[in-house]
RNA sequence: GGGCUCAUAGCUCAGUUGGUUAGAGCGUUGCGUUGACAUCGCAAAGGUCUGAGGUUCAAGUCCUCAUGGGCCCACCA
């Protein structure tokens, strides 16, 4: 057998094997109607996307997941793709062709699209490359773009179904916009941020005598020249009178009236609030009801208007600060007050979002969220870690309509076109048609003077078809062929089993998945919601670019492995708890790879082959077996059932860390070394093999290269490990009375350990000692003694606590767990260091003791606890006793 | 304003449905290793489980409040 190198070196590994996947096409799933299906779609990432700990985590998991099923005999697929992301990815091409001193609007949109295709051909690929250094098990002749082709017929399948059942319609709305951007946002896309501003007391005099005033308070006093009125609450005492009186706005004098409306606080500010109906959504509602005048103040990118007087031109801020000197110069500006409010911001480039007025297509979300509520309440779609069902439904019940339209280019186009002609006429759906196919002409007048509408759609209006829409569902722009075909794979993997994903997406895209998919499909999208944590830094801090905190995964990679990386994520990965990430926690995934590796090596270099046929496991029955043997089968089939358990439950640290724990300790400390010595026997040679097999198997989900390198220096002829089947759970190998047999002794022996540490005894031998006699169980000690006799016998414990043997006449006492061991050792020992020891433990036994007593002469407690709780008290107590006793004799023989 | 979440060893974190003197990794200290692995082994030290109440025979675990982190939502002029 090969001999394995030192140490493992990850990147000579990792592409070859990723590679021989692909070769293999082993990643590719299709229906099998054998197996039962298992399904993942990927949260596609931005083309524009580089590969952050967010995404190692993410991939991570979902690959973990689709491996162990696939390994499970199930057939498994895992959608890749990315997203288009419109504004992210247009402004990532604007930014390039800056450096050539162009704007996209020198280019033209044809030729800007253009760009933003080549641009994606260049780079949109990095991300892909870099899921699969993740060695990400995606079916990659599947890969999805949201703006293919395919996937756009999807797009205006739904947009034009929506619309034909009324829950698509345009209209003049107060949405947010991003002066920068220039376009419309979603509510989710402009998150609120605390901000330190003011609230400045502004002056508006009566037209009746114009040196009384109302004061108003504002933060944002630039939009006082859109004011159309001031509002006070018809409660209010102070203003109650002077309502339906005029005012006049200061530096634009127009004639405004004093309002009575209930929305106002009277307690806020002055309780007199300037009304800006077109910039200001509160005051827009007031605007509708009062039939206000709708002021618009501001150029799309934030600069004021024609109809802000003086101020035209002047950007936003500028004028703010333009407008507060004048007021103060007129003695119009009562004060200044520091004032913290929370304003919503542009989610891709974090400027300040203006409220403003503008026509923009929506969605009626109050019918779609409905069916997609019960679901979750019914429990078809389950969320875990549960807590987010609520937030989820908070977000549902409370839903508001979805403003779709964006003022971009990138992205799908809206599928509404105007007639000229039309449009004219007076209703005012007149001259807008809304088609899937391009129109040639106007269905209503003929013409052919039509135009598409410039805007197009939110980048979520795409993402939220994707369960389906991979599928390339609605398959129309499919060849007659293959539509068929497609139509049977959607139909056998949807809808998916899991979907994986952080917090942060689950209005913008989960949420929305499970409305779109109950909607077209007419079934849930996917039975499971995990959401991972967020990725942070060891203070607890977002990583992001910006804060200089980044930990880059490519550098994990290339410093400690793929597989170190995945391993040490995961075993952080409390279910839903954020990550607290440092550099050094990827350590323990280094090291743990190693020791694989070492442990491996010691096995290859000791394995006779003949042993490695897997038949001749089935010649060796169970009770032939020794101890050791048995006790490690049955520890790996204990590890196996709960490891199933915990990966079934999305416990994937609790599996990872279980599996860490067997292996090194377990396996490496305890086993290994106790066979070392007699490693020929047939039976050693077996077992040790079949563990190892077995072992690289169940982490191969976790650490997929390094377990398919070792797996092929084990089998030089075999197939793929993530194919092999997932060990089949041999229950009747697992033996507890095993287990706790040799627990027994790995205590004995850390006692000894830890009695020659402690009392310094020098490096000679220990010799024929004994274990006699058991309190719990006496047969149990009994044969645990014959067993521990053999093991004495053939020096395993010299061996696996790597000491040496004490030669002496005499022997010591050691009472432990019911369990007398007699090690012959007088003459070597300090007596009274080691009747120190001694007594302070039975000290320790002594408090115990007390408090055994004190428990049970509790009556509560005898009366009311369980009776198998309190009899396994008085065993303890007994067991208690009996050490005490031991300990005593030890001591006083002492003396 | 509403809600979520966290607080356990020097550090980073586990701790199942409450069951009885709390675990891991890293770090520290001591010992060891010419035959798998110094990316190693053996052992030790280190905890009033943030605080105050409560429920219970029994609380790190459940409830209430407080303190201090983190996060989300909201039409906070």
């Amino acid at each position: 057998m090969s001999e394995l190198p030192k140490i493992y070196n990850s990147k000579e590994v990792e592409d070859r094997w990723y590679a021989f996947w692909q070769e293999k096409n082993l990643f590719h799933g299709k229906p099998d109607p054998a197996k039962a299906p298992f399904c993942i779609v990927i949260p596609p990432p931005n083309v524009t996307g580089i590969l952050h700990m967010g995404h190692a985590l993410n991939n991570t998991i979902q690959d973990i997941l689709v491996r162990y099923h696939r390994m499970k005999g199930q057939e498994a697929l895992w959608m890749p793709g990315t997203d288009h992301a419109g504004i992210a990815t247009q402004n990532v091409v604007e930014k390039s062709i800056a450096k050539e001193n162009l704007k996209r609007q020198d280019m033209g949109r044809e030729k800007f699209i253009e760009r933003v295709w080549s641009w994606k051909e260049e780079y949109g690929q990095t991300i892909i490359r870099q899921l699969k250094k993740l060695g990400s098990s995606c079916d990659w002749e599947r890969l999805r773009f949201t703006m293919d082709q395919d996937y756009s017929s999807a797009v205006k399948e739904v947009f034009v179904s929506l619309y034909e059942k009324g829950l698509i319609y345009q209209g003049n709305y107060i949405i947010n916009w991003c002066p920068r951007c220039q376009t419309a946002l979603s509510d989710e896309e402009a998150p609120h941020q605390q901000l330190q501003g003011n609230l400045f007391f502004l002056k508006y005099p009566l037209k009746e005598s114009p040196t009384d005033f109302v004061v108003v308070a504002t933060t944002r006093p630039e939009t006082m020249l859109g004011d159309t009125a001031v509002a006070v609450n018809p409660k209010d005492k102070r203003y109650k009178k002077l309502i339906g009186k005029k005012l006049i706005v200061p530096l634009v004098n127009r004639e405004i009236e004093i309002i009575g409306d209930e929305m106002v606080d009277a307690k806020f500010g002055t309780g007199a609030v300037k009304v800006t109906p077109a910039h200001d959504p509160n005051d827009y509602a007031m605007g509708k009801k009062h039939n206000l005048q709708f002021i618009t103040i501001m150029f799309p990118d934030g600069r004021l208007n024609e109809n802000a007087a003086a101020y035209k031109n002047m950007d936003r801020f500028k004028a703010r600060e333009a407008i507060i000197k004048d007021m103060k110069d007129q003695g119009l500006l009562e004060k200044i007050q520091p004032h913290e409010l929370s304003a919503g911001h542009c989610y891709r480039c974090h400027t300040l979002i203006e409220p403003y007025l503008s026509k923009q297509w929506f969605v009626k979300m109050g019918p779609l969220a409905k069916p997609a509520i019960e679901a979750v309440k019914k429990g078809k779609i389950k969320f875990h870690p549960k807590r987010w069902t609520k937030v989820y439904l908070n977000w549902m019940e409370n839903i508001q309509d979805w403003c779709i339209s964006r003022q971009i280019w990138w992205g799908h186009r809206i599928p509404v076109y105007y007639c000229k002609t039309c449009a004219e006429k007076p209703h005012p759906a007149a001259g807008v048609i809304v088609s899937r196919k391009q129109p040639t002409h106007c269905p209503g007048c003929g013409s052919s003077d039509i135009y598409q509408d410039e805007d197009v759609l939110d980048t979520w209006f795409s993402s939220w078809l994707w369960p389906f829409a991979t599928f390339y569902w609605p398959f129309d722009s499919l060849p007659e062929g293959k539509r068929q075909q497609a139509k049977q794979e959607l139909d056998y993997f949807y809808p998916t089993s899991v979907l994986v994903t952080a917090p942060e997406i689950i209005f913008f895209w989960v949420a929305r998945m499970i409305m779109s998919g109950l909607e077209f499909m007419k079934d849930i999208p996917f039975k499971d919601v995990y959401i991972h944590g967020t990725v942070r830094d060891s203070e607890g801090k977002k990583m992001s670019k910006s804060l200089g905190n980044i930990i880059d995964p490519l550098e994990i990679i290339n410093e400690y492995g793929t597989d170190a990386l995945r391993f040490s994520l995961i075993s952080i990965t409390a279910q839903g708890q954020d990550v607290y990430l440092s550099k050094e926690r990827f350590e323990q995934g280094r090291n743990f790879a190693n020791k694989i590796w070492n442990a491996s090596r010691f096995i290859m270099m000791n394995l006779d082959t003949a042993y490695i046929k897997e038949d001749l496991c089935a010649h060796v029955k169970k009770n032939e077996l020794d101890i050791v043997n048995r006790w490690i089968l049955s520890r790996l089939y204990s590890v196996i059932r709960e490891a199933n358990k915990n990966l079934d439950s999305f416990k994937f640290n609790e599996a990872a860390n279980l599996l860490y724990g067997f292996f090194w300790h377990d396996f490496c400390d305890w086993y290994l070394e106790l066979i070392k010595t007699d490693i020929k026997d047939p039976h050693n040679q077996l077992i040790m093999y079949k563990v190892l097999e077995k072992f690289l198997r169940v982490i191969h989900p976790f650490m997929p290269f390094i377990t398919e390198e070792i797996w092929h220096r084990l089998h030089p002829a075999t197939e793929s490990i993530m194919i092999q089947p997932w060990p089949h759970l041999q229950t009747n190998l697992i033996d507890k009375k095993i287990e706790e047999k040799m627990s027994a002794v790995f205590v004995a022996v850390t006692a000894i350990r830890n009695l020659r540490a402690e009392l310094e005894i020098p490096l000679t031998s220990i010799l024929n000692f004994k274990v006699f006699t058991s309190l719990v169980e006496q047969k149990l000690f009994q044969s645990l003694a014959t067993h521990i006799e053999t093991i004495s016998k053939n020096k395993l414990i010299g061996t696996a606590s790597q000491a040496e043997y004490i030669h002496s006449p005499g022997q010591f006492d050691l009472v432990l767990n019911g369990a007398h061991i007699v090690i012959p050792l007088s003459g070597v020992l300090d007596t009274q260091k080691h009747k120190n020891k001694i007594d302070t433990e039975i000290q320790k036994t002594l408090s115990e003791i007390k408090a055994k007593e004190n428990l049970l002469s509790n009556e509560n407690f005898v009366k009311r606890a369980p009776q198998d709780i309190v009899e396994k008290e008085k065993i303890k107590l007994s067991e208690l006793n009996e050490k005490l006793k031991k300990q005593k004799e030890v001591s006083d023989g002492l003396q």
